[in-house]
DNA sequence: CAATATACTGTTATATTATAACACTTTGAA
DNA sequence: TTCAAAGTGTTATAATATAACAGTATATTG
């Protein structure tokens, strides 16, 4: 299988994150992690299922959705509350403050690396008695493909 | 039944709606909002269904469903994406930026009526080229009362 | 090295959330 | 009064997610 380098790097970072912290990078982890690396659209976890599945070896949900929720819990992947789908975290340390951006007309789904959001976040929230330790922000629109 | 005053006020705002634009004020819709507008909290469809149901009368999941999705659609109650859940919408105007805050510890969930963020959503996105149209922010944390 | 605790997987079954499809009813307008 | 459109009732089922429990792999400790 042919991989960008960013790809198998972003492979080769988990598998270390799994060796600092003791994990097991055991294999339906490793292979619903690669799978999401190598779309770079969102998956459903039945489409992941699917797509893991050989007609010899069918996998079940719970190996699917342990995976998928080992991965979102260590900040790997993101789960699009609007779509019910996953896809890999395009920079481990915006996982807290996330934002993609769903385009209404052709679907395509990006997520949005901004320095800034999670300031503004902080900066809306004037009231400090409220701790904010994580957000998601789902933007729908139009891009600029779609826009022209 | 007794209602605060803001929360009849609502319902009558929602009638006025569907009179102006010819939309039906059924007895579904407005058993539904009546019922998201006299909670609080958020409220998961087949919680609506069963608060809605008696023994004689049991409503079945796509009357309530149509009318969630109908008021939705016309900005009086927001779906909470990670939680599966609905709410009223405290204020129609914000309906497209809509912002909920959400208390890890106590699992209390507010709405924030922010003027400002979808100001700031829109200076984050610098790329003119993508026009929001719609966002959706949940923010988990802990509140105020479980911080102290 | 064996015993054992822990993390992880495999499997079956089932819960929860949401929608498709179609017949029937209400409403307003031609 | 009939017709179209909007809305509901009902049955069935799709799509998403988790509980529960037995079994396996791994690291640790005695």
């Amino acid at each position: 299988m042919i991989m960008k380098v960013s790809q198998s790097n972003k492979l080769n970072r988990a598998k270390r994150f799994c060796e600092t912290n003791k994990y097991r990078f055991t294999e339906p982890r490793e292979r619903v992690l690669s799978l999401l690396l190598s779309r770079h659209e969102p998956l459903g976890a039945y489409q992941i299922l699917k797509l893991l599945s050989s007609k010899q070896a069918k996998i079940k949900p719970p190996t699917v959705y342990r995976a998928i929720d080992f991965w979102k819990k260590n900040g790997f992947i993101h789960r699009i509350e609007s779509m019910n789908a996953y896809i890999a975290c395009c920079e481990h340390k915006h996982h807290q403050n996330f934002c993609i951006f769903i385009c209404n007309q052709c679907n395509k789904v990006s997520e949005l690396t901004l320095e800034t959001l999670s300031q503004s976040i902080t900066n809306i929230i004037k009231d400090k008695s409220i701790v904010i330790t994580r957000s998601t922000t789902e933007l729908f629109g139009s891009c600029f493909e779609c826009n022209r």
